[in-house]
DNA sequence: CCTCGCCATTGGATCGATCAAGAGGGAGGG
DNA sequence: CCCTCCCTCTTGATCGATCCAATGGCGAGG
């Protein structure tokens, strides 16, 4: 506090922490970064010289000499305008305040999906960050691959899908099991013809949702031909999928890959004039705002993102430790907000 | 790119790079920052260089002797949960976009309502930031206050309700001339009993858009008595307040100071099995991902938050420019996303 | 041909912290 | 009584960039 108030407008230094309390630079070091090191006296009067002068290290002065900035990277991808994926939202909270309690900050870039390489190349070799967190891990990205080459420390929220044999840390959901969790719920509650509405087929994540509905029909010795459909993830896409399912399969319920499509089929469901919740039931993927809002409420699997946030912070700790701990795959699972659109 | 394949893990500094191109090493600091007083030979000879090893300044030693980091600090605040509001994803998203042209990068931070300036100190005393953009500028919000007692650069997105002598940049968007442009869209339409659902009394911003209704009524002489509601910020709420003036008002359109509002009123609605868009216009405000996938659209009014950023980061580049200049307020005016729920 | 002035370029100091050794003093063992 | 060890604290060097003042070379003018 105290510095405020000079007239000069330098903060406070360690030099200056110092001479105030009688002692040396690195004794005040000690004091902040190893205070077991000091006599318990020592210690004290430092720390009230700290208090009076309202002295904080340097960062760049720490940075500088230690080769690390405590901060992670974190390229910031838009939601989609016109869908309901609001994850990155609640997934950045998360992160921020979970690093937050480990030290570290969290600088964000900015990413334009035509080159995802944008942006990290610069981060790291300026050193201005000590590692990254990835998140969109879809098929292709070449992220994970390139980071790996230049060995640059980093966790990836998402599987590393295409390549098995991939070594990095990352953590996922288990977007099978959540799958499969809606569809039990809907069986639970006496459904038989289910459908499925999920991405089109070269979508990883989509394919690994999708068999978490396949399992749980299975499971009850169900039919599934006919009863899927895959395609693009706008609600335009859900709707019309909706509107053909409606027509040609007659499910009494729908497991859908996201909210967005979850909204498409309400939308084909209004058309019609039917009650969804009551006459057909819908279960959407991700718990975004819209599903907590929408009149009713839509049931939607929601990812434990705050979870996420803990292992990639405890993984990026094991990186960033000396010697680095690369642990393995985390895998969570997610749950289930239900309300009334599954009845 | 040179540098990731050598033995030795320590990037190029610039020494390294002096050596190479026979100069020394103020010449290659001038070939990064001051390329004009090199002549254009030696300049050529630096930048093969730099671009052989792939050198690129270290920050935390440039941060360190020019007492600047290049680093925003932005306090991430989550949209509650149950809530609309998603906004904070696309301003954040703009201001990262928009402050990376500028060659800044976003630090963020954790907040918690209850320690408003929780995080500001410390950034603030360890020169992590150069300057901060603080968003919450809710009524009795310190912050600015604190900041300005600090000297630190800051750039408030919200104007200063509650102190008009405050002197710092601020950008804001004209909430009144949003609710304005709502009604007057009603009004255009034909409607003449428009209702008003806005926030507590003592929300400045609330009463702000507040008026822009007021005035739209008056301006076509209709009254506005028995028509407004002002409560919480849920969906319950809005739904309530909904119930109460369709018994008691009979309005045929409804403006509301939020899209979580807006979509209590078609639950309300929805109750009654009243069409929205048909037999009651609704209009919301934010835009949020909500008002844009819910079947058929909310109409919303949607705030330049890309422009938003553009001012913000102007006015931190003036702040933070040698001398400072201070920059007046910045008012920016909304726009109007017409969807199906006004007809 | 020599001197002056200008501009590109140089070398040393500096930012503020931590690292790596080393110094001083008291306790314990021989 | 002396020596060793340990614990506490100090001193000088260092991280890699930029600032500052000074040097060198070159062309123009006398």
């Amino acid at each position: 506090m105290a510095w405020s108030g000079r007239l000069s407008l330098t903060p406070p230094t360690l030099a200056d922490v110092a001479e105030r309390a009688g002692v040396s630079r690195q004794t005040v070091s000690n004091a902040v970064n190893n205070p077991e090191l000091l006599r318990p006296d020592t210690l004290a009067r430092v720390q009230d010289a700290i208090e009076e002068l309202g002295y904080s290290p340097n960062r760049a002065a720490r940075n500088l000499r230690t080769r690390a900035s405590h901060l992670i990277g974190l390229k910031f991808n838009q939601a989609q305008e016109g869908t309901a994926n609001a994850a990155m939202d609640r997934f950045v909270h998360s992160v921020v305040e979970t690093a937050g309690e480990s030290g570290y900050h969290i600088l964000l870039f900015a990413g334009t999906t035509d080159d995802p390489l944008g942006g990290y190349d610069d981060l790291l070799r300026s050193t201005a960050v000590d590692a990254f967190i990835v998140t969109d891990t879809y098929l292709g990205n070449p992220q994970a691959a390139w980071l790996t080459s230049r060995r640059a420390p980093f966790v990836a929220f998402g599987r590393p899908w295409d390549n098995p044999e991939a070594t990095h840390a990352w953590v996922d959901v288990d977007g099978a099991a959540g799958a499969e969790l809606a569809t039990n719920h809907l069986l639970d509650k006496g459904h038989t013809r289910i459908a499925w509405i999920g991405w089109r087929k070269d979508s990883f994540i989509g394919e690994d949702r999708r068999s978490g509905w396949t399992r749980a029909m299975h499971a009850r010795d169900l039919p599934t031909t006919g009863l899927a459909s895959r395609v693009e993830d706008t609600v335009a896409s859900g709707r019309e999928a909706a509107s053909v399912l409606l027509d040609e399969a007659r499910p009494s319920a729908f497991v859908c890959a996201s909210d967005t499509l979850a909204m498409g089929v309400l939308h084909a469901l209004g058309d019609r004039g039917i009650h969804w919740g009551q006459d057909i039931a819908v279960v959407g993927f991700d718990d975004s705002q819209v599903a907590q809002v929408v009149p009713g409420g839509l049931t939607s699997v929601r990812q434990p993102l705050e979870e996420v946030a803990v292992e990639l912070v405890k993984a990026l700790e094991g990186l960033l430790s000396t010697p680095p701990v690369a642990g393995p795959g985390v895998l969570l699972s997610p749950t289930l907000a239900v309300r009334l659109s599954s009845g």
